[in-house]
DNA sequence: ACATCATTCAATAAATTCATTGAATGATGG
DNA sequence: CCATCATTCAATGAATTTATTGAATGATGT
């Protein structure tokens, strides 16, 4: 009898958009995804599920259209559709970000506490970077940092790091980054780094972001 | 044992907010309280749900702190928390437009075939106005248009137009609107005014979102 | 105090989502 | 063609979400 009517059809349509992403596995998923692409087994391992879990997991989000599915030989590697995703994304974290007390708790106890807080801009590194006055530090792990990366940036995995301090100029200024702005390594990097006398700042977020300004990747390509 | 990790723990939160709006009723509600605030008993009105599933959902939207809510007498008013809900909402229908085809089709057979799409744009329609050409038309219901409206406009409810047609001058360029994007009452409104010979256009937008953009509004304030 | 009205709460049943298990599919390399 | 490996599928049960119903709460006006 009464169709649906087409309001509510649409209403449908974003509200499956939001399924999609309302799952704080597939938020992680797509934390890295936001890296590259990435195969099934990887992001299993990375999010430390089954892969049968990862995979139903990551058709949910193809069929809402988020990311799509590439297949070469025996692998199947994901990506994200488009950087639209990663603007959903940034306007989920900020929404939550103001409206939750829980969030800014964890936050402060996690994060800024570990950290003064004074975060490089992406357009106030643009500059030292043209003037060549910073070393830029990427604390990701290898892979993540092949598949791209800052253009110049140094690659000292953040589980490295301590055996590795004689590769930084302890004079120069180092802005360290990673994978976004709730990315762990980057303050655990910084914190590290300032206790033994580097002059280190964290960039106010990380690849994906840097990448979805508009600003040059370089990549090292697939070992 | 194991804690929970402060990453897992962020992610939670993401979701939970993400969770609030994966509903449709609850966007259509969302929609609603873009207007301005309302009932509870006006939103079940004009969703067309009873009132105790409306508070249910309202009292979800409050716990994810994306809506809030004010007593006054024997009424609770509630309202959209503020604008970076409105943010969400919008990147929310732009990835649902952009990777859904269902999405697509909807709106190509209910929106645009009715209309030639030429939308005016917010920066277009401050120009015309601060010119004096056109006539401001709202055609939302008359409290929506009490709570707040354009500058200078003209308020025909889109049920009533072809009742009132004398109302409006037929050499001037009238732009319409409502509530939002997707909101058909303008759509209606453009096809009804073209067929009887007005020049008209559609607004790109609604209400909310020339609010959203710190322009100017005017309100009646209630009766 | 009492009746009324808007809203919320509590209980229930139906529907949906989720993780796990083990088997099926599809490509590769001997 | 067979064995292997990455991924997907199908089936199950547990957990969560949802709509409905009727009762409880809280404020108002008589």
């Amino acid at each position: 009898m009464s169709r649906i009517s087409p309001k509510r059809a649409l209403f449908e349509q974003f509200a499956s958009v939001a399924k999609a992403v309302a799952h704080p596995l597939r938020l992680e998923i797509l934390e890295q995804l936001a890296q590259g692409e990435r195969s099934v087994e990887v992001l299993a391992d990375r999010t430390r599920v089954s892969v049968a879990n990862a995979s139903q997991h990551l058709q949910h989000m193809r069929r809402a259209g988020l990311v799509t599915a590439r297949r070469a030989g025996k692998f199947v590697f994901y990506r994200m559709a488009d950087d639209g995703v990663l603007e959903l994304l940034a306007a989920l974290r900020r929404t939550a970000e103001a409206r939750s007390a829980e969030v800014e708790r964890v936050v402060r106890n996690y994060f800024h506490d570990r950290d003064a807080l004074d975060a490089v801009s992406r357009v106030e590194l643009v500059e030292r970077l043209r003037s060549g006055t910073v070393t830029v530090l990427d604390v990701r792990p290898r892979d993540e940092f092949a598949l791209g990366h800052l253009p110049g940036a140094l690659n000292i995995p953040a589980s490295e790091l301590e055996r590795h301090l004689a590769e930084l100029d302890p004079i120069r200024e180092i802005v360290a980054y990673c994978r976004g702005p709730y990315c762990v390594l980057s303050y655990e990097a910084v914190a590290l780094l300032r206790a033994r006398g580097f002059k280190v700042r964290r960039l106010e977020d990380g690849l994906p972001e840097w990448r979805g300004a508009g600003l040059p990747v370089e990549a090292s390509g697939p070992p």
